[in-house]
DNA sequence: GCAGTTGTTCGACAATGTCGACAGGCCGCC
DNA sequence: GGCGGCCTGTCGACATTGTCGAACAACTGC
């Protein structure tokens, strides 16, 4: 099929048209200039507002072109944004697996804590949020890695820091880790950060299978884990369930009701 | 159906993903990242590459985000590019139609002449490459009028200039006059700039279709249309199939061999 | 040299987006 | 104030459209 996705060339045209205009375009008025049914020209304009890349004028209804995309470093997700909407779901995560939860965003090769819960007992925690956890071992890290190439490219072998004996410190081994990350759509840390944690990450997807971040869970090696290192079905089910939950959270942007 | 177009949603994430990247990505990168089939990615990326949102390496193959786009006022169609395209068509309609060609790009509620055809016969005539039409009173400039609401939406009663007794100097009668053009898809003009002239003209339709220009004819008024002042319908024809030819030469933008 | 990549093309299927018609709301004109 | 036109947004059926697996060719690095 060498033709172009045509949903995406009108998409383009109309970005045009709307970059063009000094003033905000009524639908019909988009309708009518690239000669397309008015239903059509709204689903476009619908999903061009919910990536963002315009805007409508909620009192008159009309479009415009929304504010400073794409330049060098554009904004990702709010993180504050991914934090409200993951909290609905991080409690219940929390409170089902009787861990404590992390929510991250990407920030270099290294991932931004953005959020946390704790574990439900009454023991002494401490919170991390605003902390940063390499890439390369720890489980959020992996998630965030495995699905941003843009990250991984700056890491040499002499960046991957060892802080235990179980670290991966030679790009190879960390590029395969990542492969399987990605195939499997979950990460796991036994001790690679620290001998007696263990923690599990699944990505958060937001529109079009972009990763935004990672939730993910973190205890005790021998909780988190079975005597074989393998992590235990339930508690993985339940990060995957969250990640999930949130992701689907994500696809609904219907904000200001 | 109240969902968003997956296209274009997954052409958002890649574009994102892309942005973020300090450097080019491979599609084998992107394809996993974004858990898409290569051929898929492949796909999207081609389309994004046809509209220039994104740039390819010749050499490595990779792609990388596109410069300065969607700025304020962010560059339409290149007038050059656009000429060269045209003129393979343009000839031959001056050719077979015995008039004089024009080619012109919008330029605020104007049309810009980038491109002329003297007519065949040996008659003197000028070209008026450079000038700059109104776009009320011209069927070039009535044309990228009709399918630029961004231009119309300056031009008020009083900047409807009278050039002769026929043009249109009321906002009412040029908007319908305007949509009658986006249904028929071409405009005509009788004496409505200069007494013993007429002309006619068809939209050039970029990718999406996005109207990026205009080409026509212009002659004395008794050979452009019949003693009713009706477009002789094979003048007309003429146009629209040099319209259509000019259209579809823009849509194989497979540059550089 | 071969084995493992890579980017790209092709084709068939069915999931997807398109488009006509309907409902709700707003403004303006009588 | 009520009415008519025009607007935006929604729903559903159809078929066009995009997706995805597999195959191809060119390239890289053991």
């Amino acid at each position: 099929m060498p033709g172009s996705i045509q949903s995406i060339e009108r998409a383009a045209a109309i970005l045009e048209l709307l970059a063009a205009a000094p003033v905000p375009l009524r639908v019909s008025e988009i309708g009518s200039a690239v000669q397309l049914p008015r239903a059509t020209a709204h689903g476009i304009l619908r999903t061009m507002l919910d990536v963002g890349w315009i805007e409508q004028d909620r009192v008159s209804g009309k479009y415009l072109i929304g504010e400073g995309r794409f330049a060098p470093g554009g904004r990702q997700v709010d993180p504050n944004e991914l934090r409200a909407r993951s909290m609905n779901w991080a409690d219940p995560l929390a409170a089902r697996s009787g861990e404590a939860v992390r929510v991250a965003v990407p920030e270099g090769p290294a991932a931004r804590v953005i959020h946390y819960v704790f574990r439900p007992d009454h023991s002494t925690q401490k919170a991390d949020v605003g902390a940063l956890l390499p890439g390369h071992a720890s489980a959020l890290g992996k998630v965030l890695l495995a699905f941003r190439p843009s990250a991984g490219q700056a890491l040499t072998d002499q960046a991957l820091t060892p802080y235990t004996s179980r670290t991966l410190t030679t790009r190879s081994r960390l590029t395969s880790e990542l492969a399987q990350v990605r195939r499997q759509g979950w990460a796991v840390e036994q001790g690679e950060r620290q001998m007696d944690l263990a923690a599990l990450a699944a990505p958060l997807t937001g529109l079009g299978g972009l990763v935004v971040g990672a939730v993910g869970i973190h205890g005790a090696v021998d909780r988190i884990c079975d005597p074989n290192g393998v992590p235990r079905p339930r508690l993985l089910a339940l990060v995957q369930e969250c990640s999930r939950a949130i992701g689907r959270e994500l696809h609904t942007p219907r904000t200001q009701a």
